[in-house]
DNA sequence: CTATCATTCAAACGTTCGTTTGAAAGGAAC
DNA sequence: GTTCCTTTCAAACGAACGTTTGAATGATAG
């Protein structure tokens, strides 16, 4: 662990984990072969077992390096909205913001990479394979629960298993606009360039997202949440 | 094509379709093997290139089976609906529940296999391989057309840009609610023994989705959508 | 200069992939 | 009973997969 071990390694590593994230995204993570991955880094085939172990761990560190600080930064963001406030309530649509915004800064991420990786994200949440899932729920997991607490102090009217629900969807609509940057086009209509102005698209998102976590109750009257 | 050739044909067929479609739905369609799929259809291993030709032609039609039912079953829920009202403008949440009900009874048919497809399509929307894409692309576009413009005529103040947004939104929720019955258990709390029942779930994105596509335009006043 | 050690490299490992092949099976037509 | 034709089957195809190996490389420490 002398000078010399630690920049050539992190070289290589970095190199790897950036062609990964890249290439994931546009194959897949079983479309995506070793050989095609070490090509795209421009190091040997047996780099990434040399470096990461195996191909499976490889996938992790492509997910534990951004989104560890990725959800670090979310929780910051909610600390820092929550002592601003005092001990006010918060509005949903800024605790949706908190939640959302660390996300979208990353598609704007060109030169960084961030973009692959916001894409390839979008795409985990519904990946086949269980290992990968389960990493995502595990990393994800302290997030959520501060978030969800948030929500109730913020609507404390609405009934959790609501809410839950509705946290779903808004999870949804988020993991689908980060995946679908550039994939499906299913509306006529749709235009590609301005998709990667995140501040346009966080508002977009807020307005939407913000209305639909406060829609009064499905079955009832219209203002049944007064209890 | 006598008597003999109908059954047998059909036969054969339909247990590669229904074993594809919970196969690829659990490992993916690269990581179902063509050796698990004609395990698992109870068929021989050269079954599916005789019938199909090959894996793509398969996964296409495993799409083709149930999608092109499930999108005329759209138009025409949507086309009751226009007939019933006459010439009098559609609430956006009728639009809304014609466009997913469709989806949701799918989820709810257990022993047909519909369950496997609809969890599959979800993942479909976010699937890196491009021909699949732009296979469902394809498959929804006259859908997407129709249902554009009905919601253009229930919404008349709302700009098309914010619209096309919006209905993207709106997929997403309908994909990852499909896709993620089983997977990503991202919120503490969710209960999975009431996730199947279709009628609860479609009052549920109905208000979710209804206030979200009638919410208040992003960046300005509360009301400058009355121009 | 020599010894050490992390890293790189070319080559090969055994396995599994999707597909093809040619023969066997078996009912229908005459 | 023989011919025809669709379907099934076991076996094999070459290609690509993730991983392992053992020798070269090259900078550092004594």
């Amino acid at each position: 662990m002398s000078v010399r071990a630690i920049k050539p390694l992190k070289e290589t590593q970095t190199r790897i984990l950036d062609a990964a994230e890249e290439l994931f995204m546009q194959h897949g993570f079983e479309g995506a072969s070793m050989r095609m991955l070490t090509a795209g880094a421009g190091v040997n085939l047996a780099a990434v077992n040399y470096h990461f172990g195996s191909k499976d761990a490889l996938i992790e560190a492509v997910f534990r390096r951004r989104l560890d600080p990725m959800n670090a930064e979310r929780l910051a963001a909610l600390e820092r909205l929550e002592q601003e406030a005092g001990g006010k309530a918060l509005t949903a649509a800024a605790i949706i913001r908190a939640f959302i915004g660390a996300s979208l800064r990353m598609i704007e991420d060109t030169h960084g990479g961030g973009r692959s990786f916001s894409r390839l994200l979008g795409r985990a949440y519904t990946e086949p394979a269980k290992p990968i899932r389960q990493l995502i729920g595990r990393m994800y997991a302290p997030a959520m629960e501060r978030f969800k607490a948030a929500f109730v102090r913020a609507m404390p009217e609405l009934p959790k298993d609501e809410l839950v629900w509705r946290m779903h969807f808004m999870f949804g609509t988020l993991a689908y606009t980060l995946a679908a940057t550039d994939t499906v086009q299913l509306i006529a209509g749709a235009k590609p360039e301005d998709r990667y102005d995140a501040r346009v698209l966080e508002d977009r998102l807020v307005a939407f997202l913000g209305a639909g976590l406060l829609a009064p109750m499905p079955g009832a009257q219209p203002v049944k949440i007064a209890a």
